[in-house]
DNA sequence: TCTGGGGTCCTAGGACCC
DNA sequence: TCTGGGGTCCTAGGACCC
């Protein structure tokens, strides 16, 4: 999807139509100062403009909108996250997909892989035949659709999708159409938003040659550090190593690499994936470590976790871990893996193995209060609480 | 200048077992 | 006094993704 939150915001408000959103932390606006500090989630592309971009610190965003008010352009308008909302069109639109292929992973809130060689001769029975192909001009690229069998019976399905999500939502996103899922992957960022490139059999390494090595998913900010040094800046860079080269490079995941770069890719669909954890954290206004105040917040982080843990259908989970981050950002994690599950579903009231387990937590977390964990007296930034290991 | 919150996966070292 | 090799589980930390 393209600017999920943010295009949802949009269309949910037509007062928002066409204007600068900023869906994300509360920036705090007082006085003339944006004194929150959080991020932003998602910018809408008007917003963008401005140089405002997911992950941007709020305070940030917020100078620029102002610097763009003084400049006589329009403030943006800052939205807090709403992934109830979010969640709900999330599923909708899984519900749009499930239509037309068998085989459908949801990757994350915004990102779906569908698999169409399975439901290509499904759709000649049905509706998606009888939709005119509209005209799909890509600006010169060799990657343009072009009419060939299954390719473009693939290419039609998508676009019907396309349009139902735009009818249904009123959102757009950007649809990449390729032998495996890291090339569609690719090829769907590539012409956001509202893109559509086809990526064919065989054209994988020409598509993947030019592209900057930090397109691959995975390569992220320290790997292309790494790579860089070595001389690697295009994905064709990486093809000059042997994988024993990428392996002494970047251990295990230059294997990976090294197969990626050749746009080989075979992993499969994942329909169903199970929550391996479930956690939440909080980052304070203020750093503080009044005990009681750290204690509240995070006596209802435990309860919130807790809950959806209940909600997930699993019975027991092993494993509770802390994490605590001080002024400056340093972030320390404790776990304690428990000798017997922490059964949740029977034997007590579910009010005393609540409680329980926020005891346990608590006493994880109580040593960075103090002198145990905390001789220096630092002030506290976050707290979070996280279950793993998970039984049914 | 400041750096959210929800996750997944990997690594390294230590304890422990046979 | 000097000490292998295989394996599992656990903890802490880090990279990465949306």
């Amino acid at each position: 999807m393209d600017a999920f939150f943010a295009s949802i915001e949009e269309a949910d408000s037509p007062i928002f139509k066409g204007k600068p959103i900023a869906v994300g932390s509360d920036p705090h606006s007082v006085a003339g100062f944006g004194t929150g500090r959080g991020v932003v989630s998602t910018a809408n592309y008007k917003a963008r403009k401005y140089g405002i971009h997911s992950a941007l610190p709020i305070s940030q965003a917020w100078q620029l909108s102002q610097k763009a008010k003084k400049d006589g352009e329009e403030e943006v308008i800052f939205l807090p996250v709403d992934m109830e909302r979010y969640g709900v069109v999330s599923c909708g639109i899984y519900d749009i997909i499930k239509k037309y292929s068998k085989v459908v992973e949801p990757a994350s809130i915004d990102e779906f892989y569908f698999d169409l060689t399975s439901s290509v001769s499904l759709r000649e029975r049905s509706e998606a035949t009888d939709v005119a192909i509209p005209e799909v001009e890509i600006a010169s690229s060799p990657f343009a659709p072009r009419n060939d069998g299954n390719w473009q019976k693939a290419e039609k399905i998508c676009l019907k999708i396309k349009d139902e999500i735009k009818q249904k939502y009123k959102i757009t996103c950007s649809v990449g159409i390729a032998p495996n899922k890291l090339i569609a992957k690719i090829a769907a960022g590539m012409q956001k938003p509202d893109g559509f490139v086809i990526v064919r059999q065989g054209d994988e390494e020409n598509f993947l040659e030019p592209l900057p090595v930090r397109e691959l998913p995975g390569v992220g900010p320290k790997t292309g550090e790494i790579l860089s040094k070595n001389g690697v800046e295009k994905i064709k860079d990486l093809k000059k190593f042997s994988y024993e080269d990428l392996y002494d490079m970047l251990g295990k995941y230059g294997i990976d690499l090294y197969y990626k770069a050749k746009g080989i890719d075979d992993s499969e669909l994942v329909e169903n994936r199970e929550a391996k954890s479930i956690g939440e954290q909080t980052t304070f206004d203020n750093d503080t470590l009044d005990a009681v105040y750290i204690g509240e917040i995070f006596g209802k982080l435990c309860d919130n976790v807790f809950l959806r843990f209940k909600e997930s259908g699993f019975k027991s989970f092993k494993t509770i871990a802390i994490t605590v981050r001080f002024t400056g950002f340093e972030t320390k994690t404790t776990a304690k893996t428990l000798r017997a599950p922490f059964d949740t579903s029977q034997g007590k009231h579910s009010g005393q193995a609540k409680k329980e387990f926020k005891i346990e937590a608590l006493k994880l977390l109580l040593p960075y209060l103090d002198s145990r964990k905390n001789p220096d007296n630092k002030l506290i930034r976050l707290v979070g609480v996280k279950i793993e290991n998970f039984t049914t």
